[in-house]
DNA sequence: TTTGGAATGCAACAATGTTGCATAAAATTT
DNA sequence: AAATTTTATGCAACATTGTTGCATTCCAAA
């Protein structure tokens, strides 16, 4: 995905094109796996802390990317692929950190999960795991 | 549940049953709902904050209470029911947060959901679920 | 009742996240 | 293309959350 594209997902949710924002979606871009926000901070120093939390925050908001793990004080983001813009309540994302490599990735479900509770209504559905994953295994 | 129950489920751990264990048991157990940190440091605002952190980390470590929900920053804490300590893969257990009351239940499923990811060994599994409760509805 | 190991409270620190405001940059209008 | 409006950025200061070391206190077992 090149900066072209990244600006015309922003432009498509009224974000503007600012560095920080397509610094920040390049990252994510680049990594295989979801990040965490130490690592955005460290390999983009030169932006400020608070700018990285309003570009993150904004970003999240439009569902340009999400939240996918969040363990003891560290929150992992990832890019939102087309499985995660699915507003139903069948669910087939799944968010997998490794205990061994630490490593956080978001996977696809062949079956589609159905969590049925009575009575309640179901607007958004995080299921997160924690095990071995296929390469450490 | 009383006290000498409590105590009870702390030496079956190998834990001394002190005054701030005891305290943030009592606390949980007679929440109906999962409780976030703010709310047990409030209740319990004679003991140490550090203590706090360091009670709970020991009854975390030893299943007695589990992380129900982590929400920007929050993060919420409930007693671990029979339902909990069930290890297999098979999960019936959820986390679910009301949108409108924001308070956070622990919910049972009638269906055992299998999440199949081959070549992942899955240990721990964590739905959670936000939207609108039966009471809100 | 004594005693050894574990838990507590305090102080100090580190990391994480937030707010207000002046400056800078992007998009829009003229 | 320049001016204007709107929005984002960076800085400082602050608030909250979580951690560590150490002296004191408490619990449980002898």
């Amino acid at each position: 995905m090149n900066v072209e594209k990244l600006k015309s997902i922003l432009a498509k949710r009224g974000l503007k094109a600012t560095n920080a924002r397509i610094e920040v979606l390049e990252l994510l871009n680049n990594q295989s796996y979801a990040t965490p926000f130490q690592t955005i901070q460290s390999n983009l120093n030169k932006l400020d802390r608070v700018t990285l939390y309003r570009t993150i925050q904004a970003l999240l908001e439009k569902g340009i990317i999400h939240k996918a793990f969040t363990d003891q004080n560290e929150t992992y983001y990832a890019l939102c692929g087309d499985a995660y813009s699915s507003e139903s309540d069948a669910h087939n994302h799944v968010h997998f950190k490794c205990t061994n490599c630490n490593k956080v990735s978001c996977e696809d479900l062949k079956e589609v999960i159905k969590i049925a509770l009575p009575n309640f209504q179901i607007h958004n559905t995080q299921i997160n795991l924690t095990g071995i994953c296929s390469n450490c295994a």
